[in-house]
DNA sequence: GTCAAGAATGAGATCGATTCTCACTATCAA
DNA sequence: TTGATAGTGAGAATCGATCTCATTCTTGAC
């Protein structure tokens, strides 16, 4: 949980492993019942590597991600309170019409971080 | 693509083996050259198994997915012009303050769906 | 029709992230 | 100290995805 507090963004298994010195396979189970006890997340990215990221329960921040397609690197961002309304709004019809019981929405964003835009910086 | 033309949601390379018959190996290998050529999309869901459909380009019907978190299956649903059109605005004001070159963006609503909610049907 | 060059295919090997297993260690109450 | 229980760590197993390579198809030149 120190090290997921730590980073403002959301990390690998990997990056938590390294960071707080643990070996992977604790990274993973504890980080796996971070995740069943909801004070973590699973953030699914542009590569095949999962993130953790603190609750938005916890934080009680919501946001959304912005995810590099070219490195796989995970960023936050703030959505405007009027898009989360009218996404809320839109949710509401969705479930009386594809009888879907809506656990929560994603809304990230895909494409070139800063960093690698510009690989000389 | 006669195959993905069918199914009306993403499919995994594993079910475009099945019902096309070629061996699994050249769904993917066949599957990662429509990708590349811009005609088909990669699609990741809950699970870590990648789905594929027709690029939206070609299909002029721009849509965001419904993804199950209990079997996996993603279907699609189409958002509200109006929705979109805020979701257009807010990339604008992003790009502008986080340096970043949005690619695409992802709408992806998780949740449960119908079967999965009655499975006595 | 025959042949060679190049592309596509298919079966299985390999890779990498994740999960599982199991022996070992720490904790704690009696 | 002892026994029960939970947590840890190293490596094996798993599984989707990718790679390899021998084989098969095309295609154009002769």
């Amino acid at each position: 949980m120190a090290t997921l507090r730590t980073s403002n963004r959301p990390v690998t298994a990997d990056e938590v492993a390294k960071i707080s010195g643990v070996p992977l396979s604790t990274a993973y189970r504890n980080l796996a019942e971070l995740c069943d006890a909801g004070v973590a997340v699973r953030v699914g990215g542009a590569d095949r590597t999962d993130r953790f990221e603190i609750a938005e329960s916890l934080t009680s921040h919501h946001h959304h991600h912005l995810v590099c397609t070219e490195c796989g690197i995970v960023n936050d961002f703030d959505p405007s309170p009027q898009l989360e309304r009218l996404i809320t709004k839109e949710m509401q019809s969705l479930l009386a019409s594809a009888g879907f019981a809506e656990s929560h929405h994603l809304f990230d964003v895909h494409g070139i971080c800063g960093d690698c835009r510009t690989p000389s910086s």
